[in-house]
DNA sequence: TGGCTCATTTGGACAGTGTCCAAATGTCGG
DNA sequence: CCGACATTTGGACACTGTCCAAATGAGCCA
């Protein structure tokens, strides 16, 4: 492993257990035997090192979206707890989200597109759920308000645990979020009628 | 307004216009002619301005909660509409929640317990609302869902409007934030069937 | 009115941060 | 061995929140 990839690591590590806020460029240095100047050599603002991880997550993420056609409702769940393990294992980056993106231009506008794509890869894995008969048909509303609240849910779902459930382990954690989207989905299941 | 007061004002409302991490001290005491340490005379740290913020929003949000048995359905919305109202009064906050219970113990403290109280009072709402036959009987555990999602979409939706839709007006994203609510309740009101 | 006490205001010091850069050091091919 | 290039180093810079002692002001009592 040579010096960027040491550092986006140990970077990573800290920046899950305090918060990118509270973990200085001189500690990261530091627990690697580095100086500052050694760190902004490689990048040049904090924000290009976590630019740089954020693309990795977004690479780890769009890998299990892919493929979206003719897959189970099983399929789905697991997929979604897919998405939610990388978001565990990058967990700083998304409690200080809007932070980052008020800050990083270019973080920003990356951000936006992994969004836009994850949210129509979203609707159309939806649509195809309804195809498959493993759910009931689904006016354009639901549908809207189906993608809106599942993103919304695994955006967040992470800061909130981060609030409220600090004492829960990663794996009751994601049981947590799980539930969420099951009830969630429960009543646009095949066989529950049309409001 | 004496100075205390006009400090707490002028904070907020650059808070909420470029977000409390990137407003610093001798900016707000610029604005109001005044020097750093005349805002530290006042709030010790910047944690006590904020802290001193937070406390407002909730007694704010406490006010909308309060008597809660006996409404109907229109209340209810009513009332999420108006805690809305104080979440984008008080944005500044809300986008840095996470942020903040990690650095400031007092509000952190403070936050839990308003939180508690918060969920509890919302889940005596929905109770009366099922006994008021606004809502059809609610299992346990769907009593439980939507306790946690209304619970997480009021806090977080927010930080999701800051990210994806800055260009609608405030409005606009109440519009969307009970849009979300309403949907996520319409397949629990009376009439529809249990799962 | 003059003088005393208390609160407020002031300007600067301090340690910490991210950023930047020129000089010192290492590395490797000719 | 030596010269050219890359890396590493240590420190400077402007900024942040925090803290404090001295200067200034306000209000009350003799």
């Amino acid at each position: 492993m040579n010096t960027r990839e040491k550092i986006l690591d140990q970077a990573l590590k800290l920046f899950n257990e305090r918060g990118i806020e509270y973990v200085g460029l001189r500690e990261i240095a530091a627990v690697l035997d580095l100086r500052v100047g050694n760190i902004t050599d490689y990048f040049p603002t904090k924000d290009d090192l976590v630019h740089e991880l954020s693309i990795r997550l977004g690479a780890a993420n769009a890998a299990v979206m892919k493929g979206a056609g003719g897959l189970s409702l099983a399929d789905f769940y697991a997929r979604l707890g897919q998405v939610m393990q990388n978001h565990l294992a990058y967990r700083g980056l998304l409690v200080s989200v809007v932070h980052l993106m008020r800050q990083n231009r270019h973080l920003a506008v990356s951000y936006k597109e992994t969004q836009a794509a994850r949210n129509a890869s979203l609707k159309s894995m939806l649509a195809s759920l309804q195809q498959a008969g493993e759910l009931r048909k689904l006016r354009k509303t639901e549908l809207d308000f189906l993608v809106l609240s599942i993103s919304l849910i695994s955006r967040f779902w992470i800061s909130e645990a981060a609030l409220s459930t600090q004492d829960l382990t990663d794996d009751e954690q994601v049981a947590r979020y799980r539930f969420l989207i099951k009830n969630l989905l429960a009543p646009y299941k095949k066989g529950m009628p049309a409001a």
